[in-house]
DNA sequence: GGAACTATATAGAGTGTCTATATATCTCTG
DNA sequence: CAGAGATATATAGACACTCTATATAGTTCC
């Protein structure tokens, strides 16, 4: 009764599959959803990155070298370990990140007002829900990763 | 005030990396996304599921290669048109889309069930108005190529 | 002080996408 | 009704991103 998870996640992802064709492609996903990580939550290591956004070390590495070249990240050290690499978004990055959304936003905008009053209520009582799914689910994962 | 769409774009993208980092990655998402397609609206042309699912006729040309090598989608002649080529969804497409479906599911279902009962409904009640947004913003991207 | 561990970087392979172009077939016009 | 232009798909080659394996630099702990 509970599980809206089985329906949503079907009806979801292919909505997801829109969003993303209609998204700028200018950047890979992974990338976009870094710097939208440093954003939210702060400044990183390379390694808490890569656990983070689910990909390997050694991808985040170069995901970041080409953040760092066009400008929306920048590479500091931490003064308390010489090995690590700590990652800020940089203004140019929210920037970056805040006409991208206003573009997405633009195109479904579109779509939304074309919804009944009704719906487009509908719709935007679930956003918050849909902001703590991802924090439960992003929490899930790092326990997932613990247990092997 | 009907402008969901800003807030929803934010909210949906960063959701939408985590769906893609939790889902199995046996397959490119355009590849389950064309699965998907053929299974919601039947057999279609090379080129148009190039155009439905916004990538480049080559592109779907090798993708639809591979899904007939693992038996996906099998490839029919057009007898009206000996030039097209009718990609049509087959049985074990069928099943290998539910399945995955179930595992992603199943990972958003453990998420889903730590929302309070009120959320859940609030989420539940929003995943039609998901998927007519879906078929909005689809319809809509049809019409964006028409002009170009 | 040195062994074991940790953080990041580099190398090389595989996959998926793109643009440009080739080939086969169709359509329509003179 | 023949040939020119349009259309459907295939092929070739380049580029971007990811991965595994491994190297290098720094840290921790006995």
């Amino acid at each position: 009764m509970v599980r809206a998870g089985g329906d949503a996640a079907a009806a979801v992802y292919d909505l997801l599959a829109s969003f993303v064709r209609l998204s700028p492609r200018d950047m890979s996903l992974t990338s976009i959803a870094a710097l939208s990580t440093l954003e939210r939550t702060g400044p990183r290591r390379i390694t808490e990155l890569a656990a983070s956004e689910g990909v390997t070390q050694p991808s985040v590495t170069s995901l970041v070298a080409a953040l760092v070249r066009v400008g929306y990240v920048e590479r500091r050290g931490d003064p308390t370990d010489k090995r690590a690499v700590v990652v800020a978004i940089t203004e140019a990055g929210s920037a970056y990140l805040g006409a991208r959304r206003a573009v997405t936003a633009g195109i479904f905008a579109d779509a939304v007002d074309q919804l009944s009053a009704e719906e487009a209520a509908t719709l935007a009582a679930a956003v918050p829900v849909i902001e703590r799914l991802r924090d439960l689910v992003e929490r899930q994962r790092g326990a997932a990763q613990d247990q092997k």
